[in-house]
DNA sequence: TATTAAACCTACTAAATCGATAGGATAATT
DNA sequence: AATTATCCTATCGATTTAGTAGGTTTAATA
């Protein structure tokens, strides 16, 4: 399951998006409009700043704004920023990589089996998205 | 993420499909060979009997045996009963859908959008995916 | 320069979930 | 009757999640 995190924060992307121009946005503007808890959201901005998606300006007029191009930001970035791993086992995981306890071999492992294929599907399409393809 | 659940319960369910004929195995053996807790595995093992993946036979020489080939125990089937919706989302879940209280348009939300990519390709993966596929 | 408006930051908390355990009840074999 | 196994339900501790509190810093503006 997708945490609220994630998806408030993919909503906020979303929102500034879709923003004309390089206008800083308020916290309080998104989280009205998206329905997000003001305060929530503020923690999820944060993170999103400190990995370069995002820019702000403090005080009277300030806000968040876009550091890149909707069609330049990576829905697979954005994801292992918000989400963690796009794999859903440890060791199958490309940027999270670790090895399962109690798996003697990976390489005669069901779950591992089946669980790379799953990762290598999503990562497709997450990695083929980007900010701009989610903009109505 | 996978739940240990779901990565237990597939597990076993490889381990009793590497099984020659119908006899019964027991949570101990299963447990061992795959270093799962034994008391863990139980509660896993009675969840799969109770939704008609397994049978089970009391007492002396009893234990858990496959109630159909493995070829014919979808995987997509399997997930739902221990892990729960597939999709990342209530939202755009086809067995276990819910509207989420935040979105006012699922048409025009933007995690809506990606989530329901996702769950199509992860659910094309497990619907075409049996037991028999993952036994080594 | 004082005021106001905004992001910044860290710690905390309530609730839910997860992984596992406890301990007996039931049933089948010998 | 004794043994062996599943069956069943409750509980527990740890972790994660979602959200809150409460102040600090920075920038604009009157």
């Amino acid at each position: 399951m997708l945490s609220k995190k994630t998806k408030y924060g993919i909503k906020a992307l979303t929102f500034l998006a879709k923003q004309k121009g390089q206008v800083p946005v308020q916290i309080e503007v998104i989280s009205k409009s998206e329905n997000i808890s003001q305060k929530f959201l503020e923690t999820i901005l944060l993170t999103l700043r400190k990995n370069g998606f995002l820019g702000s300006r403090k005080g009277k007029g300030g806000g968040y704004y876009l550091l890149k191009e909707p069609k330049d930001i990576n829905m697979a970035a954005v994801m292992r920023i918000l989400e963690g791993p796009i794999a859903l086992v440890p060791c199958v995981s490309l940027n999270f990589y670790e090895r399962c306890a109690d798996c003697p071999d990976e390489n005669t492992c069901s779950v591992h089996k089946l669980m790379i294929e799953v990762r290598d599907s999503s990562l497709s399409i997450f990695n083929n998205r980007t900010l701009a393809d989610l903009v109505p």
